[in-house]
DNA sequence: TATTGTTATACTCTATAACTATA
DNA sequence: TATAGTTATAGAGTATAACAATA
């Protein structure tokens, strides 16, 4: 069995080149969204999401499910962008316990206002350097740890850990 | 030249992937440490920084350097980590304006009771799924990456940018 | 009883600007 | 004058627990 105490330099550089590019680009990216629409990365994430479907609102725990939310965090950024005027709550028809969010026609200004720049930032700070075929080797590996993280959540490295979902 | 308004589906696929990895990871290191020895991830990094070379001090703002902090966000972590007993400040015996920070016996220690668990986490979670020639990809093409975000700010994205330190 | 969402609360972190002191 | 670091301050974001309403 491999020795579990160190990783090596491969191992390493892997790890600390991802944090480290991760880190700039989350930078970039919210710089470019906060000048070119005064949204956050996240507030950006729930508008991206509700303006993918215009017509079909969508419910306040499914959101915070996908984008990682608690609860009350969702709550405060979508208070936030309500009082921005950018998206609206009603409440469902179906289940009345359950709040349907949609973004408004301001909030979908927004989107396509903050859209561009974004594009173009990406492009240059990540994309400029690479090869097509980086890209689809970039996609593939990191599309592997995204599959892996999602099903395998790490509990012998953390086994008191517990999500705010599960209790 | 190549239409800018919009990212195919491959290098969208390649930043969702790394955006969404990142943050998972990201997510994970930072509870981890939290309950393994109380730290944020970003006073694991001062730490480790410190933790390298015992022996020589080094400047606050050579770490906030590295660090990308701005220096009040700086002095704020190294207040913190100085009362919690892990670091201590001294004036510079070169320059008297300076600041050199070293990392505390105690501070050392939580360093090493943080680390395997560190480490098992980063095995778990990012290299498991990966083989060998996965990383070395991956340092590769996010070590070009890297090299590109450290050379060239991306200006013409963000014209009205200025960063904390060129004022 | 379990689930949805909100609220109250407390805490962590960040950034800007003004300031002190040394170079 | 420029640089190193601190402080005051204010704001953004997060999480936990308690809560009301509905399933």
């Amino acid at each position: 069995m491999a020795d579990t105490s160190f990783l090596d330099p491969g191992q390493l550089a892997a790890y600390f080149a991802l944090m480290e590019v991760s880190s700039l680009l989350q930078h970039a990216v919210d710089q470019q969204l906060r000048e070119d629409g005064g949204l956050s990365y996240i507030q950006f994430q729930i508008l991206a999401t509700l303006g993918e479907t215009p017509d079909e609102p969508q419910r306040m725990t499914d959101v915070a499910d996908r984008l990682v939310h608690s609860r009350s965090g969702l709550t405060y950024q979508v208070t936030q962008m309500a009082k921005a005027g950018l998206l609206t709550r009603a409440p469902s028809s179906d289940d009345e316990r359950s709040t349907m969010v949609s973004a408004t026609p301001k909030g979908q200004e927004v989107l396509a206002q903050v859209f561009p720049g974004h594009v173009e930032l990406v492009r240059q700070v990540l994309l400029a350097p690479l090869t097509r075929a980086d890209m689809d080797a970039l996609s593939d590996i990191l599309g592997r740890v995204r599959a892996h993280m999602r099903a395998d959540p790490p509990r012998s490295a953390a086994p008191r850990r517990r999500s705010a979902h599960d209790r």
